[in-house]
DNA sequence: CCTACTTTGTGCGTACTTTCACAAGGGCGT
DNA sequence: ACGCCCTTGTGAAAGTACGCACAAAGTAGG
């Protein structure tokens, strides 16, 4: 086999890694819009609100691409995370639920940059079905099946009740869609050639509830550590 | 054994234990409510998808609460980690930003089961100052210092667009606040004593975009994959 | 060309997480 | 009362992640 290119991006990038690209990459972005040409690992690290060394080993995984004594190049960073997290081709998305939360999905405007494109909404309540939210023409559930297949829709969004969750999850797996980001207070079951992911926001709140805790319980400094925390530019 | 040490309960339980408690406790209650009485870890660990042995450790963090050769009992591990999460008693939140987002938030009902009252909706916009949002009338965000002080806010919810939401996080810390969740998809700079978490669509997104394109990449094993779901190398 | 200076890329020790595997403990049938 | 069988709780191993500290590599100036 030969290698194509002089990268040694090999299949294997940490999940933590992975997860803090977005990060950078948003920052990157604001910087290009600003017209900034280069930036340090230091830098991009503080904005981004990570150890510069952790930085710089993230970036190494997806190869070479800083000049030493200089910095990394903006626009070309931009382009290279952009590619390796997929994002220079388009993902198309389905969203099912119409309620508050799938409402404020999809005016979530350009979903982050862009690389993704809402190809549909989808309820079970008739009475929402055929209103236009966002754009789109809410579509009833039982369509999903055609709707997933003929748009090539291969991530699915679940803001449905609880209750509904699992049954629409299985409907979009069973239609092909290999990704699913799920915000229903579930834990879904798919098979494993699908990733699932889960954005909770009780588990969130009650995440936080136990740090606050712990604030109280150990003890309470008066005002300690509020004063000298302060100066962090 | 020792007689009288009821725990164990260091001040260190490991944070990627405390990011599952929660899942535990929901499908606990959603036992009790179902009348099951006692649970293996086995069991328990299926349905919130975890291994079974790190659902002991988990468990193991908070106290020896199991009986061998039984499982454990349902209404007391209920207990027990809602005590360890600090739901047991109130925790006053705030959402600034009523928005598309916001009122999701607002009318996300319970939040999670009980633990968090909503005390205050805040919004910047005087065309919604004054509407009532899930039983609470939006209030300006101007009044935030006064009303974070006065119903002893402390935790704060950031869903306004990302241009505000570090001058908001600034203004509840200012107050008091020692614990935000941000929606907006920034970097907050807190002082070391506030705790942040953040939610990020896009960044979900991109995560799940980038092992979408992994699949695609290897290869299209036109089928394979589905029933037969075995670990992947 | 050579020296001084800057910033990357990474080897390495440390800390945290997950998983295995099994001894210890407790209920239950006989 | 006894022993069998089940499930917990936990050492220890394996796998990840983090961050320091520094050599390597490039720029800039004389």
């Amino acid at each position: 086999m030969t290698p194509r290119s002089p990268r040694p991006r090999d299949r294997g990038i940490p999940e933590a890694t992975v997860a803090r690209l977005p990060v950078y990459l948003r920052a990157l972005q604001g910087m290009a819009e600003r017209g900034i040409l280069t930036v340090s690992s230091e830098d991009l690290a503080t904005i981004a609100g990570v150890n510069s060394a952790k930085l710089r080993k993230d970036l190494s995984h997806l190869g070479s691409y800083g000049t030493r004594g200089v910095g990394y190049d903006v626009d070309y960073l931009v382009y290279q995370i952009s590619r390796e997290l997929g994002l220079t081709q388009d993902w198309t998305v389905a969203i099912a639920g119409v309620g508050n939360l799938g409402r404020a999905l999809a005016n979530y405007g350009g979903f982050g940059t862009r690389g993704f494109r809402i190809a549909a909404l989808f309820d079970a309540d008739r009475r929402v079905v055929g209103d236009e939210v966002a754009g789109l023409v809410v579509r009833h559930i039982d369509t999903l099946e055609d709707v997933v297949g003929s748009e090539g829709v291969s991530i699915g969004v679940i803001a449905t009740p609880a209750a509904s969750a699992q049954g629409v999850c299985d409907r979009f797996v069973e239609a092909g869609v290999t990704s699913v980001l799920n915000f229903a207070p579930v834990v879904l079951n798919v098979p494993p050639a699908v990733d699932v992911r889960k954005v909770d926001l009780s588990i969130e709140l009650q995440i936080l509830a136990f740090h606050e805790q712990r604030k109280a319980d150990g003890q309470a400094p008066p005002e300690a550590g509020w004063i000298d925390a302060t100066e962090k530019t």
